[in-house]
DNA sequence: ATCCTGCTTTACGTTTACGTCAACGTCAAG
DNA sequence: CTTGACGTTGACGTAAACGTAAAGCAGGAT
C-alpha cells in the first residue's frame, strides 16, 4: 500500500515557481493550511489545488483575500439549504466578475489584431 | 464649425468613475498627457480614449507601467521597418499573454460552471 | 562532535497604486 | 470684494504582496 504522497515547502514553491517566502505569505493569509509535523510544513495534494487557483486567481490580477473567499467557496460546507443558496448566489457574482474580464480580453484581443492588420499594411508599403 | 469638444479633470474622472487624483496620479506615470491651458488640465478625446484603455488593463490585472508600454505601442510611430518589426514582435508578446489569459478566464468560467452543476444537485436532492 | 543543508520565525524593507490632507491659485456669482 | 466651487502642486500615509536579512532549530554526513 502507498501512502499518499506529500511535498516539502521548497518542492511546492519549485514546482509553481514561486518562493518559499511567497508560500508562507499565502499561508499567513489563510490561503492554504499545510499539515504540521513538529514545526515543518507538509504539503498534500489539496494544498497544491488550492496553489494553482491561487495562481490562476492572480494572473487574472484578482486580490488574494478575493481569491481567499472564493476558494473557500469550493470547500466550504453545503450541508443546509440557506447555505446552498448563498453559495449558489456567490457564483452568479463571480461568475459576472469573469464574463466581464473575457469581454475584456475578448476586446483587447481584438484590437491587437486590428492593430497587427494595419501594421502589416504599412509593412507591405514599404516593401 | 463646432470646435473638437474638451473636458475637465472633475468630468472625465465622474465620467470613467475614478478619483480626480487617480487621474493624475496616471499623468505622473505619464500614461496621459492633457493639453495644458494656463495651469489647468484640459482633456480630449484622445486622453479619453486612452484613459479607457488604461482602465480596462487594470480589470485584466496588468501594471500601470506595462499598460503604459502597451498603450504607448499604439501611438508609436511607424515610419521606418525596423520600427514596424519591433512594434509587429512586441505585438506577438502581447498577444501570448492575453491568450493565456483567455484561456485562465475560461478554465475558471467553466469550473465554476461545473461547481454550480453539482451544488444545484445537492440542492435538488434536499427537495 | 560539528558541520552542512533545509526549514523555521521574526521583523523590517520595497514597490505599486493610489488616498488624504495642506496650502494656495482663479474665476464667476452674489 | 469676498465667498464658493473647482483646480493646482507637494508631501506624507496606507494597503497589498511579497523581498530580504537575521537568527535559530533539527537531522543526516563526515
Amino acid at each position: 500500500m502507498t501512502s499518499a504522497p506529500t511535498w516539502t515547502i521548497a518542492q511546492v514553491a519549485e514546482e509553481f515557481g514561486v518562493t518559499h517566502r511567497t508560500v508562507r505569505h499565502y499561508e499567513d493569509l489563510g490561503l492554504i493550511s499545510p499539515e504540521r509535523r513538529g514545526t515543518q510544513r507538509i504539503y498534500h495534494r489539496r494544498d497544491r489545488t488550492r496553489l494553482g487557483l491561487i495562481l490562476r486567481g492572480k494572473r487574472l490580477g484578482f486580490p488574494l483575500e478575493e481569491i481567499r473567499t472564493i476558494i473557500d467557496l469550493f470547500d466550504a460546507p453545503r450541508g443546509r439549504r440557506t447555505q446552498l443558496e448563498y453559495v449558489l448566489g456567490q457564483i452568479d457574482e463571480r461568475r459576472a466578475d469573469l464574463d466581464q474580464r473575457l469581454r475584456d480580453i475578448q476586446d483587447a484581443i481584438a484590437e491587437l489584431g486590428e492593430f497587427e492588420r494595419r501594421c502589416r499594411e504599412d509593412l507591405d508599403k514599404l516593401a
